[in-house]
DNA sequence: GCCTGTGAACCTTTTCACAGCA
DNA sequence: TGCTGTGAAAAGGTTCACAGGC
């Protein structure tokens, strides 16, 4: 079983940490997880600001389009370098391009899902990803009967096939859609082909090694802690931890 | 437009907190938010042993089976109560018992699903909710030539009628499924039918009321976090921060 | 001897508050 | 005057290390 290396959604190890690793891409100084977590808050806000063309925005109002406070806006961006103007605030396309160059949304990403069950199925269907570069271009099944089987313009390959395509295709991000099961065993074979990040929607503990990636999204688990929350509110308690959402 | 009254995945804002109100079921402690966002992986790991006929477990066998490390699960334990024995572990069945009366699995919450597109017919047909007290009970979608179609055994309702099956159904818990552009609104109606949790698929800034939870998943925002990191790998760097996955 | 429970140390993140500059 | 940029303070979360009970 392997041991090391995946990115949680919280915070993480701090001894564990490498620091002075994760500097901008101009290595300037190292941004913290959490920033980049918000980065592509501010950019969707952004793009949605540069369409009415508005050239600048203050940390406030960007603030309120994301859903974050204006202290911690003013602080991320200044991980990225001093890009606001005093008085006048920052410029929403020089601002956009940073961010996305930051968050590498000016190359492509061919992204391989694996397990094209109801869910699956529908992350090959959504319309979103390929907007910011992240092109779905393997679907991956081990159900001999989905096989060939056609989903948009693409056709579901063999879980059998799975080294080859990936490789074919030059996939650095997989998500995984299996049932927890199989998550584990999947993830290690998308990590031998060459997979670097993963995106893991099984219900399931699942490691990968140092150098890898994973982000983990749980269905199940965000409908138990809304539950938690529920229940003290239901019997007396009063709102639960609160901020304004991004 | 509103201003407070989420939950969010991260920390949230301190100086807005209350303290001293989020007590366990039994009136003793605060539990903090990173404890209770684990909780859901220790009942999962607790099921998978249980079912083993296993007795009891150590910390450091549950922390394995969670995807964390042993001191998290006895802070995490600890803030429930002292459920443990020194020198032999955790009764599973107990503990078990504990962590689903915190977490409000007991009980049955009666969900409903609006926008049903790829994603919300993939939520409707998803088992996995249903298996721990999360009954999907109303389908609600605002095209009419959705309205009245039939997925797994529910019926599409038209939005019009929103606020009625909500009540109807004692809904507590919504999904929100719908394009972004919806999204407030529909959370706005969501919580005049009285729904106080909301987990929000929309890739939008969507804001509660206090006393509201809304908890988001965003696809997008996840792939490119992943993305900030490939970028890193790929250009030189070594692997982005770490902890095992849970 | 073994494993839990927990104060204390440490690290990260958030917030405050104001200096500094257009 | 207005808004950014940033040290410093505060809060929250994680890890350490060991006392304490089985």
């Amino acid at each position: 079983m392997h041991k090391l290396g995946t990115l949680q959604a919280g915070p993480c190890s701090a001894a564990e940490r490498r620091k002075d690793i994760w500097v901008t891409a101009s290595s300037r100084r190292r941004i913290p997880e959490a920033t980049v977590a918000r980065l592509p808050l501010y950019y969707r806000a952004l793009m949605e600001t540069g369409e009415r063309q508005v050239a600048t925005i203050s940390s406030e109002r960007l603030a309120e389009l994301a859903g974050v406070n204006a202290a911690k806006v003013r602080k991320d961006l200044s991980y990225l370098g001093s890009y606001g103007t005093r008085g006048v605030g920052y410029d929403v396309e020089y601002l956009l391009h940073e961010i996305s160059r930051e968050l590498g949304l000016t190359r492509d990403w061919p992204v391989a899902i694996v397990g094209i069950g109801n869910l699956g199925r529908a992350l090959a269907n959504y319309r979103g990803f390929g907007a910011r570069g992240f092109r779905v271009e393997v679907l991956i099944d081990a159900d001999p009967a989905l096989v060939g089987h056609q989903i948009g313009d693409l056709s579901v390959v063999s879980i059998d096939d799975l080294d080859r395509v990936v490789r074919e295709h030059n996939i650095a991000i997989g998500i995984l859609a299996t049932p927890a099961g199989a998550a584990q065993e999947v993830a290690d074979r998308l990590v031998a082909a060459g997979v670097t990040s993963i995106l893991n929607f099984a219900p399931a503990v699942c490691s990968v090694p140092e150098g890898v990636s994973m982000r983990k999204v749980d269905l199940a688990i965000e409908l138990q802690i809304l539950s938690f929350y529920q229940l003290r509110r239901g019997t007396g308690g009063t709102a639960p931890p609160r901020e304004r959402t991004g």
